[in-house]
RNA sequence: AGAGAGGUGGCCGAGUGGUUUAAGGCGCACGCCUGGAAAGCGUGUUGGCGGCAACGCCUCGAGGGUUCGAAUCCCUUCCUCUCUGCCA
C-alpha cells in the first residue's frame, strides 16, 4: 500500500498516478487519506498524553504501597480509575482510525511510474518493441488444441475426470516437454546469478496482504478452508513474503531468487472466448524471478530483468513482442509493468507469457521488508517480480509455430532436455 | 493426532504483580588509554508511532482479558523442542 506521507509530501504526483488509472474519485480519497492521518495522530497525541499520566500515578501507587502508606495508594487509585475510562475511550477511536486509515490505503493502487501511458484497457498499452519474424504455416496448420490431440500429449478430458475444467494431465512427450521447460528456465536464470528456492505453495493470509493478494484479490485464489492457507496464484507471493518483516542490510542487495511452482487461479468470471485449450488454465507451471533492490537502482533492475526474459524467448526462437502496460491495464500493486507476447501462428494472436513489474514501496510497506543504508536509518525496499516463464502460453506457441507434416520440431535450445527432437 | 516443556533485545540468558523504567554476559559501534594492537576503562546498541524539541506512548511469539499497575496471572491462537502414535 502507499505511504501516507508519500501522498502528503507528492500529493499532486499521486493524484495525476491515479487518473491515469481512471481511479474514481482520485482526490476525495487522497484527501480523506490526509483527513484520517491527522485525526490519528491528534487522538494519538491526547491518548498518550493521558496513558503517560496514569503510568507515572500507577508508579506513585507502587512506591507507596511498598512504604506501607495503604490510604494514600487508595486515594490516588480513585483518580487513576476515572482516567482509565477515558483511556479505553481514546484506545477505541484510535483503533477505529487506523482501521479505517488501512483499509481506505488498501483500496489506493500503486502510483504509475512516468512513463506509464494514461489509458483505460489493454488497447492502450505501448508496444515498445517487436522482434522475430511470425512462421508462414500451409492451410493445414493447426491450433495447439487440435496438435495436442493428434499427437496425445495433453488430455483436458482426463483432467476434468479428476479434478474439472482448467486442469490439464500432461502426458509423454507433453509431460516431457514440461520438466524440460522447467529445467532449462530455471538454468537460464541460475547462470544469470539467481539464486533458486522451492517455496511451499500454500500460504498462509499474512503472505496474501504482505504481496496484495488480499484483500484485493480475495476471490481469484483457492482458499484450504479448514487451515485458511491459500493456495499461490504465483510463486511472487511465497518468495517475496520470504523478506517479510526484515531488516537487510545493503551488502545484502541485491537479492536475486528464482524458483519454480505450479501455480492456482480460480480465474472466476474470466472463461469465454479466447481461453480455449492452454490459453488459460487453473494450474500452471511458472519459472518466477524475484528481486529486492536498494530504491535507486530498481529501475535499472526492471530493465535487466526484461532483457533477461526477452532473451529467453530468444533463444526458444519465438516471435515477441514487448508492452509497457498503460494506466488502466497495470496491476493493482505495480508501479510499472512490461508484458512480454509470443505470437502464436496458427491462432493469429499474441499471447501474454511474462510480466515484469517493478512495486517500489508499495508491496514493501505492507511486508516492512526495510533495508539500512550507509546513514543506519532503516528504509523501506522496492520488490520486482517477473514470470521467466509461464509454461503453457509457451508450449502453445511451440507447438503451433513448429507444427510440420512430420511433426512439431523442437527448439535446438530444448534438445538436450528434451533427449527428442520431434514431438510425431 | 495425544502427553509434556518452552517462545524475553543482533545472540546467549535472568526474571512468579510495583526502582525491570528488562539484570548479567557475548557481539557490534564510538571514545579514552597505546608507537600500533590486545587487555582495561567509559559511552551507546529492538523496532514502530507522536512531538520543532525536551520528551512521551506502544513493543517480552500474536490477539484478547483481570488489575491502579502484567514479561510475570487467566483465555484464545501460532510456532519450537521431547516422548508416543501415524506416515512418504
Amino acid at each position: 500500500m502507499l505511504l501516507v506521507s508519500q501522498i502528503r509530501e507528492d500529493f499532486q504526483r499521486c493524484l495525476k498516478g491515479l487518473e491515469k488509472r481512471n481511479f474514481p474519485n482520485a482526490e476525495t480519497t487522497l484527501n480523506k487519506v490526509l483527513d484520517l492521518d491527522r485525526a490519528r495522530k491528534d487522538t494519538q497525541t491526547q491518548r498518550d498524553k493521558i496513558q503517560a499520566e496514569s503510568n507515572s500515578l500507577s508508579r506513585q501507587i507502587g512506591g507507596l504501597m511498598k512504604e506501607g502508606k495503604r490510604e494514600e495508594a487508595n486515594a490516588i487509585k480513585e483518580k487513576t480509575s476515572e482516567i482509565k475510562g477515558q483511556i479505553k475511550d481514546l484506545e477505541e477511536d484510535y483503533n477505529q482510525i487506523e482501521i479505517s486509515l488501512r483499509e481506505l490505503l488498501y483500496t489506493i493502487p500503486n502510483i504509475p511510474h512516468s512513463s506509464v501511458k494514461a489509458g483505460k484497457s489493454a488497447e492502450d498499452n505501448e508496444i515498445i518493441l517487436e522482434k522475430g519474424g511470425k512462421p508462414v504455416l500451409g492451410a493445414s496448420k493447426l491450433p495447439h488444441w487440435e496438435l495436442i490431440k493428434k499427437y496425445d500429449i495433453i488430455d483436458f478430458d482426463l483432467g476434468a475426470k479428476i479434478t474439472g475444467a482448467g486442469f490439464p494431465v500432461y502426458k509423454g512427450k507433453g509431460a516431457r516437454l514440461q520438466r524440460a521447460l522447467i529445467n532449462f528456465f530455471l538454468d537460464e536464470a541460475l547462470a544469470e546469478g539467481y539464486m533458486e528456492v522451492q517455496p511451499p505453495i500454500l500460504v498462509n493470509e499474512d503472505s496474501g496482504y504482505g504481496t496484495g493478494q488480499l484483500p484485493d484479490k480475495e476471490g481469484q485464489m483457492y482458499h484450504a478452508n479448514e487451515d485458511n492457507l491459500y493456495l499461490i496464484p504465483t510463486a511472487e507471493v511465497p518468495i517475496t513474503n520470504l523478506y517479510r518483516d526484515m531488516i537487510l542490510s545493503e551488502e545484502d542487495f541485491p537479492i536475486k531468487n528464482v524458483g519454480y511452482t505450479p501455480c492456482f487461479r480460480r480465474e472466476a468470471g474470466s472463461w469465454g472466448a479466447h481461453v480455449r485449450g492452454l490459453n488459460r488454465l487453473h494450474q500452471f507451471d511458472k519459472v518466477e524471478i524475484v528481486q529486492i533492490t536498494h530504491p535507486d537502482r530498481s529501475y535499472e533492475v526492471l530493465e535487466d530483468m526484461s532483457s533477461y526474459v526477452q532473451g529467453i524467448l530468444e533463444k526458444l526462437e519465438l516471435p515477441y513482442r514487448v508492452l509497457r502496460l498503460c494506466g488502466g491495464d497495470t496491476g493493482f500493486t505495480s508501479a510499472l509493468t512490461y508484458d512480454m507476447e509470443v505470437y502464436s501462428a496458427a491462432q493469429e494472436r499474441w499471447l501474454e507469457v511474462s510480466s515484469v513489474s517493478n512495486f517500489e514501496t508499495y508491496q514493501a510497506n505492507r511486508l516492512k521488508l526495510r533495508f539500512r543504508g550507509e546513514d543506519k536509518k532503516s528504509q523501506l525496499a522496492h520488490s520486482l517480480n517477473g514470470s521467466a516463464l509461464a509454461l503453457p502460453r509457451i508450449v502453445a506457441s511451440i507447438l503451433e509455430n513448429n507444427q510440420t507434416e512430420d511433426g512439431i520440431k523442437m527448439p535446438k535450445v530444448l534438445i538436450p532436455y528434451l533427449g527428442f527432437d520431434i514431438i510425431n
